[in-house]
DNA sequence: TTAATTTCAGTAACAGTTCCTATTATTGAT
DNA sequence: ATCAATAATAGGAACTGTTACTGAAATTAA
């Protein structure tokens, strides 16, 4: 576990102590208050190292930035279709998932991907 | 199923005679050939309505830009990690799989996103 | 305390994509 | 066929998210 420095020890902390899977931009704005003089990039450029690192998560939606997640253990998300929220969700991977896949397949399967989406628990009030 | 305009059809041509899941700018490229005056925006904006219309497929990466899939049907997909490459791979989805994750979750879910990655079969050539 | 190294702030550059506007193509009604 | 109304286009500017660059500041090692 390599020595961080003081900013990147603040990105890390707020991303511990939140559950909403924020955007870099977002972090840099909370940051801020703290380090006013924090630039977006260095931002960018701790959140992409941390992900490296495999302290933190980054999550890939399709729809605007990346989300980033304190949390580095393997868990699952699911992504409002409605208010592009990002959730943890509870959910084991079936174990037989990777074998099966690599099955018939002729490269070397690393792992996988796997997200959850529809309408989160605020936004789906009133329609189920 | 509506009508398409001639670049639009030229575009549902291109996909359907192809399975390397290209990008937006290498869909131009081709229908260039064509139609020399097509542009990028018309491309991007008629994959955008493809994919919106069912008719084919949006693949998000997450490393360089989109691809595309001509083939509509549910299906997954592998990414190499080294080339980048996207590759179709026969995989079942577990039947059980969208209900367990709705099992302990407040919200409507409506579908998931599976994606498997590691080397394609020309990457991993003499390494496994 | 000084030199070497790391990280930074600030900002420019970049990639991918969307948006805008004037022009062209298509359609429908006569 | 002719014209008007509508849809789609080409071309390029603008935008968003992200990365790269640079000189300055902070940290570390000696």
């Amino acid at each position: 576990m390599i020595k961080h420095s003081r900013q990147r020890d603040a990105i890390l902390l707020n991303l511990s102590q939140r559950y909403d899977h924020p955007t870099a931009e977002t972090v840099y704005l909370d940051i801020k208050e703290q380090y006013p003089n924090i630039s977006l990039g260095t931002v960018y450029r701790n959140l992409s190292l941390l992900s490296d690192l495999g302290e933190i998560q980054k999550i890939v939606t399709g729809a605007g930035p990346d989300r980033f997640d304190g949390n580095p253990k393997p868990h699952f998300h699911f992504m409002c279709r409605k208010c592009h929220c990002v959730l943890d969700i509870p959910f084991k991977e079936p174990k037989e998932l990777l074998a099966q896949a690599s099955e018939n397949f002729p490269g070397i399967i690393e792992g996988s991907i796997i997200q959850f989406y529809g309408l989160c628990p605020n936004c789906s009030k009133g329609r189920n």
